[in-house]
DNA sequence: TTACGTGCAAATGTTTTGCATAAAA
DNA sequence: TTTTATGCAAAACATTTGCACGTAA
């Protein structure tokens, strides 16, 4: 797993204009948010993360749906399932590297797993992509979980 | 992998009255269905096989996410994630025994993988369970992948 | 200046819920 | 007969889309 970083913008930037998409403030700001992430985000998290600029005004929702979506047809963004109802997004292994992810189930901290379990497992012929998701109890819940006073 | 029966049926009756539930004509058709399904179901599916019975009535799709929520909840169903945007749901382990999906990026089909390829692996301190699926291209669209007739 | 992107509001798809009725226990 | 489950309709979410206006190229 690697740490990304504010050049992945420009790298982003590059890859959107070379494939003829515009470089605007509310694709700018999403990749910001994405970039700054430790973990996944929801939508609605990305929306909540970004900035509002002088006049009060935002980015509509909508037009993070359509960042995410845009950016996931070009690799650029990974889209994620956790478990939960919606979708997370992160940016894409190419990026961020391979890498898992472990969701506690007492607190619901997201940890990323950097090291795949999979890494020379036989998975047949015709794969060509997995996801893989680890459920459990952290460091942090695990004494609270032996002593019964959490619930997972 | 296990394959499922009709003794599964009587084994989940036995199950929620134990638990204090009635064994309802909604839940023992959802079950039924479950129980004959080669893979895991969206609630729209298990609603579509639903037999209608004589009146022309039938049972609502309400009841269908209630029934399939209870037995989740009783760890008698369990639920899928498989990339796209809603749950599926299939007999749980106990009943069908540890394995995983492998979807066609071509087709769409889903298949069982009943050898976790994570058996024996280290998952890490805290890890009590796992989502795996995999991705590729199946053996009936892979003469087809290779001569570029189908996207994936 | 022109094409493309965004905001806004409405639509869509999935899942949940309130309440009166129906069916199990 | 009493409790619990179901049908139905409406609500609650997550996500997408149509269209008029804004903005990057």
């Amino acid at each position: 797993m690697t740490t990304a970083t504010l050049a992945d913008v420009d790298r982003v930037r590059g890859l959107l204009t070379a494939a003829g998409y515009a470089w605007t403030r509310p694709r700018a700001t999403v990749l910001h948010v994405l970039v700054a992430a430790a973990t996944p985000l929801k939508v609605e998290e990305i929306h909540g993360r970004l900035p509002q600029w002088p006049g009060g005004r935002g980015i509509n929702l909508s037009s993070v749906y359509r960042t995410v979506n845009l950016l996931q047809g070009l690799s650029i963004v990974h889209r994620v399932q956790l478990g939960d109802e919606s979708f997370r997004y992160e940016l894409a292994e190419d990026f961020r590297g391979h890498h898992h992810h472990f969701v506690c189930e007492a607190c619901g901290r997201i940890e990323d797993v950097p090291r795949c379990p999979l890494e020379g497992a036989d998975l047949g012929a015709g794969v060509r992509s997995h996801h893989l998701e680890l459920f459990g109890v952290c460091r942090d819940c695990a004494p609270r979980a032996r002593s019964g006073r959490v619930r997972v």
